[in-house]
DNA sequence: TTCCGCAACATTGTCGACAATCGGAGTTCT
DNA sequence: AGAACTCCGATTGTCGACAATGTTGCGGAA
């Protein structure tokens, strides 16, 4: 996987890493309060590496931190993951724009290479995961390089894909949306294959929203069923 | 100012903004060492509180921290700037397209006084500075706000735009941009309040890049010089 | 009974000292 | 002379203890 940090620095990075996996993958729930001194202790490490963590992590949204009265995992509302839809819209449409002008016809060739991958274990799998996947995200991740701008690659990368691994941890139950969202991938290759950066903009904004779209109706049902 | 944050909380926090301040402000040149110890004297604190302000910077991307190395304060080169913009674009016309629908009529006015305020400010100072003024930056703030999506508000808020006020007070001697920003403003509120949200975010993506076009030739000017 | 205040506890915020690591000056070997 | 090695000072990373702040539950008064 492209997106995983396997080099260990300070404790204070190791400790944020080892927080980041335990709250995308629920196993800190949601909201839940984190404790300084109970976490250092289960991490082997004092109170101040700990500190900085947080203060990590706070800045990748992952956790909420109020003065004086701790941290907490953040909570992933309907409101939340909208607004991050927006913005994921909007910065993956710019990347996929720029994406198109500045890619090799190598790495165009890869991106359709992956695709191809993909689509054998979605066989296998008998559709059981893919938009809920690494692999999609291993798309996404592929355009955003494919731009060549560090900040956008530094936002799509550390933020917003964590949070989105967040919520498909979440909600990877249900949800069957592999073959659209695949189909749109190739759509999108397709268009920078043909170096035509407006239209893969398009095309990239169009299928997240429809990710969106996805997710939403999840939701839905899923508040009926906990009402 | 709609930007600054006046409420003191954790020494950390203090830290925090006395040296954001100081590194927009040009105070603490770009590139500088960032030295633990002499910085938590002059601010009268521990080493604690000051080391999770800068990893607070870090996230805020105006230090760049190496582990067992320091911290540094960034280096806004070119590359880094055309980046900001591009990202900016994304993010601003994003915002732009749903203020379009969210914004009350009153909050169109008021963005329609406050140009009327710039105006009068920039024929009182003879057009000194306006592009390069806070002036423009609650413009696009107040826009921000209007797209009712928290994320967009703090990336905008939080980030960027401490990254443009420290680019601005690195450049802001030259460059006079100041009528035709003010009048893609204003076609930018026309767009808003004729609730035409498709032109409102192409019209700001165009002023973006327009504002890029003059500081990127700005900088062409200065290393010539320099040179 | 219910609400308010107060006290004891739990948790966060901060500090100073110690350990680990890095960069550089001086030295030595080829 | 140039390169590499070594040691030393400086700086960062870490820890444990203390202070400050929030929280909780108990007891008393209306």
């Amino acid at each position: 996987m492209l997106l995983d940090t396997p080099q260990q620095g300070t404790l204070a990075d190791i400790a944020s890493r080892r927080l980041a996996q335990s709250i995308v993958t629920g196993e800190l729930a949601q909201g839940q309060k984190l404790n300084e001194a109970e976490l250092a202790e289960r991490f082997g490490m004092g109170r101040g590496p700990l500190r900085e963590a947080l203060r990590h992590l706070e800045g990748m949204r992952l956790v909420k931190r109020i003065p004086n009265a701790g941290a907490r995992v953040v909570v992933l509302d309907r409101k939340t993951l909208s607004d991050l839809y927006t913005v994921r819209e909007a910065l993956e449409g710019m990347a996929c724009r720029i994406a198109a002008t500045q890619m090799s016809d190598d790495e165009i060739a890869q991106l359709s290479t992956l695709l191809d991958q993909d689509e054998k274990q979605i066989q296998k799998q008998a559709g059981k995961v893919y938009a809920q996947s690494e692999g999609d995200l291993d798309f996404h991740y592929q355009i955003a390089r494919g731009s060549r701008n560090q900040m956008l690659m530094d936002m799509l990368g550390s933020e917003q894909y964590q949070l989105l691994r967040m919520c498909r941890y979440r909600t990877s139950r249900n949800a069957q949306r592999t073959q659209p969202a695949l189909s749109q991938h190739r759509q999108i290759v397709n268009a920078l294959a043909n170096r035509d950066g407006e239209l893969a903009e398009l095309l990239m904004r169009r299928h997240i929203q429809g990710a969106w779209r996805s997710i939403s109706e999840m939701i839905d049902k899923e508040e009926k069923e906990t009402a």
